[in-house]
DNA sequence: CGAGCACTTGATCGCTTTCAATAGCTGTGG
DNA sequence: CCACAGCTATTGAAAGCGATCAAGTGCTCG
């Protein structure tokens, strides 16, 4: 029942990521060069990648699975502050210690560099630092989106915001066009929803229910959902997609 | 009454803010090869310096004055991303629009430069790609522990939040010690704060009179505040500073 | 003096939280 | 095979906090 290597091969050549992530400009020769001093790391759903305050020793990809970046005040309240795709990194060259918690959500494949070697190496290779620019506005980008979902939208609509962020990603790997339903499975449970909405854990069940209720979303089981009409659930998420049609 | 070119000089060497904006790292040469092509902008306060989906045409650096980054949605709410200080960068190298308003809080000196002589310099020259990751990262980190705020705290932590971090920001330029009373000038309006709080103006303006009835603050007319105890601010905040001592 | 603006304060409403009970599922052990 | 623990999720009822609606204050400027 363990998770083996997950058949990952060292190769860099074949990595399903490769092209979204930190290494995504890197020639032949820069990527061997990180080949040479990458190594991969297993972490089972719900483990702890890095503690917050710790200084980190390495930096990394995630290759597969979930991880979420979360903040915890001294009387217990979290927030999610992000949330870890495959081919997002973790860590800050330059940094110390990492900020926040990083969790493990399902279980997740990294492939990682120490933490030195990677800096230098990034000094020497504009390409690497270039994407990681590239990278991190993408992820400010992202942190502002949230942070009006946060701030503004109503409970209703914060969960129609997490289920279209989720759909839209997972469109996104299959390419299919954003035509005709969506399927997807929630990789979180309600209260991680919660902690990243936040919300209450049962908040976010009372809007699921009511979502469902309304026919926005179709429910089988806790957490495999059907999305009969995309620009709906968009519409229900304050966005009004908009984004294509004009009369 | 109109406000000249607030007497800045053209000279790089002179600038206030050279040490913490994205040159900082800048040696004499490329220094130069910067002031060749930068000029100065003014905006007066309210003021939109770039509307969100524009094309922009230049970066810069916030000189002198304060601006803000805002997201709409299409029923008029409003929710404050990002507060640009002296010395913050503004755009994206890279992207070709602004993914949200940016507006002139009070009167701003901008230090800007054409996007695309930019973009080339930036190519050229590492340490100015390497200063701008930084101060994105830092960017990044500054919105996500926004992200805590909006989601998890009680109104009266997000406004402790706020004040203590104008507060902080206000020490760092000027190099008192921590220790002492703080007095500072807010820079916003009620409605601005409750924009960047995520609340209502009518709810910012009832806690700050709560926060001055419990000695938290004193206030002088409606902006000049003054922190007998900073520490105590930052319980209020709920970030429990400790940071320093141990018994 | 009155208009306009930023701010304050009061009263009420309603959404989300809180507290609490229940349901469904999975794995374990008698 | 069933009982039960442990966990996730749902649902209900009540409470609380911030929003909304509505005056009213104080200041600046014409």
């Amino acid at each position: 029942m363990s998770v083996m290597t997950h058949h990952i091969s060292g190769n860099c050549a074949d990595c399903p990521i490769r092209h979204r992530a930190v290494c995504a400009r890197c020639e032949q020769d820069e990527l061997e060069e990180l080949e040479s001093i990458k190594y991969y790391r297993n972490f089972e759903a719900g483990q702890t990648i890095l503690w917050s305050g710790d200084k980190m020793g390495f930096v990394g990809t995630v290759i597969s699975g979930i991880a979420s970046l979360t903040q915890t005040m001294e009387d217990g309240r979290t927030q999610m502050v992000g949330l870890l795709l495959p081919s997002d990194f973790v860590g800050r060259p330059g940094r110390d210690g990492s900020a926040y918690d990083v969790t493990a959500t399902t279980d997740v494949v990294m492939c990682c560099f120490r933490k030195k070697p990677f800096e230098t190496l990034m000094a020497q290779t504009p390409h690497i630092a270039h994407r990681l620019l590239e990278m991190t506005l993408d992820e400010l980008d992202a942190a502002r989106e949230w942070m009006l979902v946060l701030g503004r939208k109503t409970a209703r609509e914060k969960i129609a915001s997490l289920l279209s962020i989720i759909a839209r990603r997972d469109a996104s790997l299959s390419p299919n066009g954003p035509a005709g339903p969506m399927v997807f499975d929630l990789p979180l449970t309600r209260e991680a929803m919660a902690d990243y909405l936040g919300l209450t854990l049962e908040t976010v069940s009372r809007q699921m229910s009511a979502l469902k209720k309304d026919g926005v979303i179709l429910l089988e089981g806790k957490r495999h959902v059907t999305v009969p009409d995309m620009g709906r659930l968009m519409e229900e998420a304050g966005d009004d997609s908009d984004g294509g049609l004009m009369a």
